[in-house]
DNA sequence: ATATTTTTAGACGCAGTTGTCAAAATCGTC
DNA sequence: GACGATTTTGACAACTGCGTCTAAAAATAT
């Protein structure tokens, strides 16, 4: 019993390391190439592997695919769930630990590997594999923005935020702190650190003069 | 000379049709399958021609797909200025005048074919064709945000708004009457007239909120 | 050290794609 | 109806990529 686990363990040593690599390759290449430009001689290379340890692992290339886009998927969502975690929840400078969090958000999430590698492949091949992106639309976005919604409605308890509809918040936030960035994101570039905390900062102005609490209009 | 030009004019007539029927299914094709997964051979069956035409038309694939992609840019740009032109110069009701504009902006540039397929064109090919790349970004979005920019300045110079940097509200007002839309903008969607109408009233309202003049507070 | 599993390298058949060619068919015009 | 231009058709060679197979090599466990 304790020699099958022990077994299993170190069997998977080597073994996971390959895997891993060539998942990252494939991704790689499937981002670069598309699903329909990429070969399997370019990822065994690129992961350092022989084409034969790829079929063997995932059989063939639409299951390496599928695997590459939902490990990617999975990552991405401990990530931003990971971020979520990190809302402010008692803020005393609400417009810094926002500008704060939005550049969190964007840094380990939006703007890191897996995120461009991410967008790309569900942006061009998306329609083809409608079970893996309602699986990511499902588990990813929509439910980043009702769990967004869910502590902005808490501050909004709390009197910090005048906001009605929690989830049009949440929508809006996200695409204000991401206003500057575009259509550089949306075409897979990757913004570097100061352009994100520009952009995070101008959004979360923004955002406040929307749903900030107004000052009551003092005797001027 | 006349029979020249006559006979080219009039040769141009299927010729012409078939030019266009090409590029039509070459875009549809390329942003179906990528330029890796095309083939000239679906291309030809989905344009009603032969391969050969295709071939006679335009050299080879690459070629093709660089013609479809400066056709397609090159559209959308004109439709896009169009659109601007209908921007609200002396409006009596600022935010309804605005939200008409923005499903404007959408439904003739964002959300029809064209867009769609250069949108999805440019982000799974873009890094493979800087020139074409570099071209759209710089006549296309670049200048849609300045133009704008320029509007909102001339609403502000009226009196009708509140704003410091106009480039920042024009990314704003686009980013905002878009953020219902999103992620499934992003993915290839088209999304349809209703939800089009809510985003860009949702987006306008809060984008008034940021830059509308304040009420001078009254004494209640 | 040996047995077992995994990985590698190379060659292979097969199918699909590209781009070319020449002859036949079609179209528009006179 | 005849003409020139364009398009179509079908075949072609060269190439590429997928997925399989086998024997050798390497790594791993006992």
């Amino acid at each position: 019993m304790s020699t099958a686990i022990s077994t299993d363990i170190n069997a998977s040593r080597g073994h996971d390391a390959k895997r891993r690599s060539i998942v990252e390759a494939a991704a790689s290449v499937f981002c670069r190439e598309g699903f329909g430009g990429a070969n399997i001689d370019m990822i065994a290379a690129e992961a350092g592997v022989s084409r034969q340890t790829i079929y063997n692992h995932h059989g063939d290339k639409e299951s390496l695919f599928t695997f590459v886009l939902s490990e990617l998927t999975e990552r991405m969502n401990t990530g931003i769930f990971r971020v979520l975690g990190t809302f402010p929840e008692n803020p005393v400078d609400l417009q810094a630990e926002l500008t704060a969090f939005a550049v969190r958000m964007f840094e380990n999430c939006v703007c890191n590997r897996d995120g461009k590698f991410l967008r790309k492949l569900i942006q061009s091949e998306g329609d083809r594999y409608p079970e893996l992106f309602a699986t990511w639309l499902r588990d990813g976005p929509a439910r980043t923005t009702s769990g967004l919604a869910a502590r902005f409605a808490r501050l909004a308890l709390q009197g910090l935020l005048d906001i009605t509809d929690p989830d049009v918040a949440a929508r809006q936030f996200m695409a204000l702190v991401r206003a500057d960035l575009e259509p550089g994101l949306t075409v897979g570039m990757n913004a570097c650190g100061a352009e994100v905390e520009k952009s995070a900062a101008n959004g979360v102005k923004a955002f406040l003069r929307i749903y900030g609490k107004r000052h009551p209009p003092s005797t001027s």
